[in-house]
DNA sequence: GTAACTTGCAACCAAATGGTTGTAGATAGC
DNA sequence: GCTATCTACAACCATTTGGTTGCAAGTTAC
């Protein structure tokens, strides 16, 4: 079922937003495979960790990860509802889509132009 | 790293780009509906035709729409087979969230640390 | 031809991005 | 107590983004 009846238009900006850089999508892979604290994220990447901690945090603002303390480390996890928001949101895009082809199907079908419509 | 046996990264990187504006999700589910030109959707945003254009141009590099000459017109239109390319890609983190999922509730199953797989 | 319309492109500007360094607060270990 | 580590945050800088205006080129209509 859907999550809710659509997030709003920030929302989905945050997450594509999220989405658009690959150390980004690389920090989510690692977090979905296994939670791990900000500074052994930092470890694999050859940038300072202030960079890292702000990927994560934009991460985290589009609500895709979040994060968890463990005495001094704070665990980033990944947050799997999201995740599958954004998939959905894709969705809409195809079944929008094809609504399209199976017009065109029906206008091609019937030899008529409709160019009187703007 | 894992999740990218498809495009190369910066093809990822444009197409999640692209989508990261609610005027380019718009002008692409115009698009979808029914192909236009580029100043036929300028009409429908209160920001001026290059601004519009510079979307187009967003939405072309990451290949989600091409445009066609007709006369004097240049019409916009989807490209369907990127935008399914694009809900892929998230099904691939979903799919790694699932695998991630499985493993936890084994390892709480069975008491152990151990994440090997069957 | 001239005029009107559609498009493309360059220059410019404010704001956001992605990175840096430096400083400061908690927590673990001595 | 003191020290080292993990984290957060601020300031700063270069580049990109999203918008503007203005101008040039191609196409249609007169």
């Amino acid at each position: 079922m859907v999550v809710d009846s659509g997030p709003a238009q920030e929302e989905i900006d945050r997450i594509f937003q999220a989405l658009a850089d690959g150390t980004r999508r690389d920090i989510l892979t690692r977090v979905i495979e296994r939670e791990q604290s900000v500074s052994a994220l930092a470890g694999a990447y050859r940038m300072s960790l202030p960079a890292v901690q702000k990927h994560v945090s934009v991460l985290e603002r589009a609500g895709l990860v979040g994060k968890t303390r463990h005495g001094r480390e704070q665990r980033v996890h990944a947050e799997p509802d999201r995740i599958r928001t954004a998939r959905e949101l894709l969705d809409r895009y195809e079944v929008l889509w094809r609504h399209r082809v199976a017009a065109m199907d029906a206008l091609l079908a019937e030899e008529r132009p409709d160019r009187s419509k703007e």
